[in-house]
DNA sequence: ATGGCCAGCATCGCTGGA
């Protein structure tokens, strides 16, 4: 069983990347972010050609989530945050192989202070909150996503530089610590890794070549699927493609 | 030398991302 995450920074652009990779890869269920699609939009009868039932909750031009599954149609399946009012497609839910699969786009937060940033910890509240029920009703519970938050210093290139900056500041941080109290487990974390893996390059300043990464797309497990996880891994080769995302997949493979 | 890119929308410059 492999679960993967990949924020595709547009769906429209990068299907044809994407098809070839679940070629290649075979995960059996697939977390996608900003898709920047309306949902009449999405490539549906693609997915299917290739095997794969979608569950999507897009929009125009930004965000935008979708869960792609190989095994069985994703079921009892929901959009946004139960209970916080947002218009930013950013979270949907489903049920596949008994495993309840949350796919998350966590806000940005621009800069430290901004009004993005509060909604950023006002949205990451919701969701932790939101999640402390979901696990009680289903123990078997992953969380995939792009979470805009590296949450050590060993998934920043150069933490010193970006010590208290978006994407790395202490509240964020906390946030990050706050999922991991619920009792999942970072699943990247489980296994040793090779020094300096990252998800997220700027396109800018030649990030990818120089390896000035962040590692902000993550895996958490809830103990039950923690258990049963037998790798983790960043599929770095994807950042190389040409005309890439800026990020790269996540995948976890379980027993 | 601290900026360089990319995608979308609607032009021929802006917003947003991270």
């Amino acid at each position: 069983m492999k679960l993967a995450t990949w924020n595709v920074n547009s769906l429209k652009v990068r299907l044809p990347q994407l098809l070839d990779w679940l070629a290649a890869q075979h995960p059996d269920v697939v977390c996608l972010q900003e898709t920047k699609l309306e949902d009449k939009a999405f490539p549906r009868l693609e997915f299917e050609s290739a095997g794969y039932r979608a569950a999507f909750a897009g929009q125009k031009t930004y965000n935008g989530v979708a869960i792609l599954s190989r095994l069985q149609p994703p079921a009892d399946v929901s959009a946004g945050i139960p209970g916080f009012a947002d218009a930013q497609q950013r979270l949907i839910a489903a049920t596949i192989d008994g495993m309840r699969i949350v796919c998350a786009y966590f806000p940005n937060g621009q800069s430290v202070g901004s009004d993005k940033y509060a909604y950023k910890l006002k949205w990451v509240g919701a969701l932790t909150a939101w999640l402390e029920s979901e696990l009680a009703r289903h123990p078997r519970l992953a969380l995939l996503g792009d979470y805009n938050i590296a949450p050590e210093e060993p998934d920043v290139h150069d933490p010193q530089a970006w010590e208290g900056q978006v994407l790395f500041s202490e509240p964020e941080r906390t946030a990050f610590r706050r999922l991991l109290d619920l009792g999942l487990k970072d699943a990247f974390r489980l296994f040793d890794q090779p020094e300096k893996t990252y998800t997220w390059w700027d396109y800018r300043m030649m990030a990818f070549r120089r390896n000035r990464g962040l590692r902000i797309d993550h895996i958490l497990l809830s103990q039950d699927l923690a258990r049963d996880c037998t790798a983790c891994r960043v599929d770095k080769e994807a950042r190389r493609a040409e005309r890439p995302s800026d990020h790269a997949p996540v995948i976890a493979e379980l027993k």
